[in-house]
DNA sequence: GATAATAGTTATACTTTTGTAATCATTAAT
DNA sequence: ATTAATGATTACAAAAGTATAACTATTATC
């Protein structure tokens, strides 16, 4: 009796993508002059660490144009930084600064205030019971989608 | 000691976002002619019924000139309806047809296939646990996103 | 009744994202 | 050594989303 929890659950998924889309890119866009785009890329090398261009494309489905574009926008920002790759002369593996790693908390911090004054009026148990929740369906999902 | 929750919690959601992206959004680009926004705007008529096109907006956090586009695009393909509103002759009223209801539930089904056959791979407990937790997401999401 | 406010559309310009194809450099395969 | 495959960029086109202002119609306010 797998099936309908499955169901279930992907429908539970796509009710949350546009709260999260309201709640997240969307102040993102007002606050700061990196796009959501950016802000996936600069998360995944925060979470992996360094990873080549195609890593990054793997990583986001993205596709690697698109890619280049991000990254070249992150470097003039001074974000990340290009590293030749000695093992395979072809490949570019992409790297956090310092200044990128503290850019990105402080994006974080501004642009989810008003999501954090609306958590705020949550009461003690409502905010345990979300903080494990979206720990659980946190961890779930990056098993399970970042494979390949 | 509920501010470092808060602080999680909103990692949590900012570590999901991209997930949900990746998993949601762009299959639904590749397997469908209704784009995110559209299908936004779908589900949030499906869940709380006729909304006027500043409800939507509102709904949404999108500006209202996107509505107008959005919405004239589900009007072509016979998925919403204008209706006048009878009390205020300014409101036009945006309706759910019998026809987008079917599509709205079809183009889920296709566009979270691979989803589904990722979340396959689950064993029982962890289905059990990522149901009950996407659940909470989105019931608590949902009532403090909604809000005005 | 004149004025202000609201609902919605139209117009316009711009940014971001998507998609495809072509190209270059390097590596792998035979 | 030639050919094929891979990693990345470039160039181009098009779709989707964002933002602002101007405009019409209607309602509310005074």
């Amino acid at each position: 009796m797998t099936e309908p929890n499955i169901n279930i659950i992907a429908e539970n998924l796509i009710s949350i993508h546009p709260l999260l889309y309201k709640s997240i890119s969307r102040p993102l866009r007002a606050k700061s002059p990196i796009t959501p785009g950016g802000m996936f890329v600069l998360g995944s090398l925060k979470r992996l660490g360094t990873l080549s261009m195609t890593d990054i494309g793997k990583c986001l489905d993205m596709p690697k144009p698109h890619v280049t574009v991000i990254v070249d926008k992150l470097i003039e920002e001074g974000f990340v930084e290009r590293q030749n790759d000695p093992k395979d002369r072809r490949v570019i593996n992409i790297v956090l600064t310092e200044k990128g790693l503290v850019n990105f908390e402080e994006i974080k911090r501004n642009s989810t205030e008003s999501l954090k004054e609306k958590l705020a009026r949550l009461n003690e148990q409502e905010l345990e019971e979300l903080q494990t929740a979206s720990q659980k369906v946190k961890e779930i999902l990056l098993t399970i989608l970042s494979k390949e």
